[in-house]
DNA sequence: GCAGAAGTACACCGATCGTTCTACTTTGGT
DNA sequence: ACCAAAGTAGAACGATCGGTGTACTTCTGC
């Protein structure tokens, strides 16, 4: 396997790569087979790291837990951010052009690939219940940033009430994500555009209206 | 809900009827806490009942699981799909009522109430994570299920393309519970709400625009 | 009043959970 | 060359997982 030795990480001595292994399994695993799925003996083979040395490293697995989402938040802002960062679209473009990250695939329902696992900040919540504070911290944090991201594009997009396009939006991207992992099939993100491309344009044209 | 905590009465359980106790544990616990958080020993703890009696009901807790989805399909169709029969609506506002179910308490993040766990269905395919197969029938079916509910009350509702429509106000919905739950906040259930009244109303108006 | 279904208690099974431990090897700076 | 840091393998811990086995006690219909 690629041996990129791992940069020493901030506040503690950088060894051969350890941390750095554990935290790529955790990633891949705690999202493609969920958290409470993964037991140490699975994570710690797949980073081909020792027990011993996992241990040394975190002090539970609760505490790898945190430490995944807080990197997915942090350090590997995924297509989600890139995507409404795009300035060589139009602010409205860029709000569309979320829904199209994982719509590509027009064949339907997964064709041999992967399975759809949609957020896994979500998918963390609903697999802890609420019973790890942290992990529910963590969860709100990201929705909120990933909200306000929205707000500013929706901003940007020239909303007369860009707050409550951002959240509605906040909202579709959030059902498409999980009606595709239900379905296990990228569908939903297509709906959600069409929808999004209504909900810009109408909170564009006129000022937001109570049902 | 309230007493449903055994020891009250010491060396004697539930009497007759396990079965339906059994269900009604599973449909709690598996809800509130998880389905992988649940074990048998709570499970049989709650419903009052002994293990031996309750593999005398259900082969494995996989079988209970799925008679558990099975149930909340078919027997206890739920306010949602309530809402949307209700004839002393209109169809346009029986759609938007549906948002309103969990949207009552305008106090903000959970005051003191049980945690929002959103869809069942979609729980158990987050924390499956695709690996039960009778689990994935039956989350398909039931949003296939509830996208055509939402379809027809569209078409009554007089869409031009009732089923756009419906799929797009079924990706919004799931987007409202599933991210109350991540928030731990009915919140976005008022944002989808208002969402769900401008794509209805345009679905309406736009193509025919005569007048 | 009695057969038998339905229920009870609870010890126990092997597997796996997260975690700790002992014992040993590799690595890199001085 | 030496030593501490960082790594390795893997046995084993107690707890809990889903699931069984044995032996006993109701309740109910006939």
């Amino acid at each position: 396997m690629s041996d990129d030795r791992g940069e020493a990480t901030p506040g503690r001595r950088g060894g051969r790569g350890a941390r750095e292994r554990i935290l790529r399994a955790a990633d891949r695993l705690f999202y493609a087979e969920g958290i409470n799925a993964t037991g140490m003996e699975r994570l710690t083979d797949v980073a081909q790291v020792s027990k011993r040395t996992f241990y040394q490293h975190f002090p539970s697995k609760n505490a790898l837990v945190e430490e995944y989402l807080h990197r997915l938040d942090t350090i590997a802002a995924p297509p989600r951010e890139r995507a409404l960062a795009r300035d060589d679209l139009l602010p409205r473009d860029r709000l569309l052009a979320l829904f199209a990250l994982f719509a590509a695939d027009p064949a339907g329902p997964a064709t041999g690939e992967a399975r759809l696992r949609g957020c896994p900040f979500h998918n963390a919540a609903v697999e802890t219940a609420g019973t790890v504070p942290a992990v529910e911290r963590a969860v709100v944090r990201h929705k909120e940033a990933f909200t306000r991201l929205l707000t500013e594009t929706a901003q940007a997009a020239g909303a007369t009430d860009p707050a409550a396009l951002g959240r509605q939006l906040a909202v579709l991207f959030e059902g498409a994500t999980a009606l595709a992992t239900s379905l296990n099939d990228p569908a939903p993100l297509a709906d959600a555009r069409a929808a999004a491309a209504v909900l810009i344009d109408t909170a564009r044209a006129r000022p937001e209206r109570a049902g």
